[in-house]
DNA sequence: GTTTGACTCTGTATTAATTGCAGGGTTTAA
DNA sequence: TTAAACCCTGCAATTAATACAGAGTCAAAC
């Protein structure tokens, strides 16, 4: 019997979210007890982990939604459906991934670069580039 | 005289959003002109470009203050403070890299997978692995 | 040079996403 | 069999972002 509170201990989820989640259609609503307590399977906590790491990626409940319809046994999709679904979200994560991948970059050298001073962090050239758009 | 409707086009940030970016001190309060109009400089584009990016990317306003504080000026910074604050960041961007990384993996392999008939997602097992956690 | 439209100001209200709380029922385990 | 620990619903509070209202300012056409 895997309770609301169980879903949000093994997901890391708030306990509310959850409720909030089904309001809004993010995850089905589960199977209730006699007395009417949720009663959630593994399908729910894979459902919760996917939500949950999507949005630390900045992708927003609606997009989500899109996402999790490709894989909704409930929807017809047609290839061309597929493709162009698939084809707009892949390019939004290559630039995520590029974006990151800039900051990453960037933190690295000031980790490295900064000498140790007081003053360093200010002096370092390195920090100006952080913004830049190159 | 780069005013706050100018700034807004020029970022693509909503207008009102950067009045309460300043209210929040996610941005620092420009200069006024003498009739309480504020004036933008170049600084506040690179800021604001970067505060829309990282925000995007799922980073907190508390994170991306704290990313924006290692590049202010005002503030003195150990080496040793800049080690640990650029490291735990570096260890965020990098799983978000990855997580990044396999969901587009997994949407490449349902465009290229579904055979075009209409119910050829549903049946799909790609689908299934968008939710893995290995 | 004045008028008018587009813009800015401040303060406050609204919306969306999330979290918290209160009041009441259920389960479990001592 | 009762107390602790949970769940239920409904609603309030918070945070981030955006919208709106009423008043002042700017710029360019008349």
């Amino acid at each position: 019997m895997l309770t609301r509170g169980k879903l949000a201990a093994r997901t890391g989820c708030n306990i509310e979210t959850i409720r909030y989640y089904e309001a809004i259609g993010l995850i089905p609503a589960p199977a209730r007890t006699p007395s009417g307590y949720r009663n959630y399977d593994d399908e729910h906590v894979r459902h919760l982990i996917f939500i949950q790491r999507a949005k630390s990626l900045g992708f927003s409940s609606e997009k989500i939604q899109g996402l999790l319809r490709l894989t909704d046994p409930g929807e017809a999709h047609t290839r061309a459906d597929v493709k162009s679904l698939t084809e707009a979200h892949i390019d939004e994560i290559t630039v995520k991934i590029r974006d990151l991948k800039k900051i990453k970059r960037r933190l690295s050298q000031i980790s490295s670069f900064c000498d140790g001073s007081a003053k360093s962090a200010q002096t370092c050239p390195i920090l100006e580039s952080l913004f830049d758009d190159s």
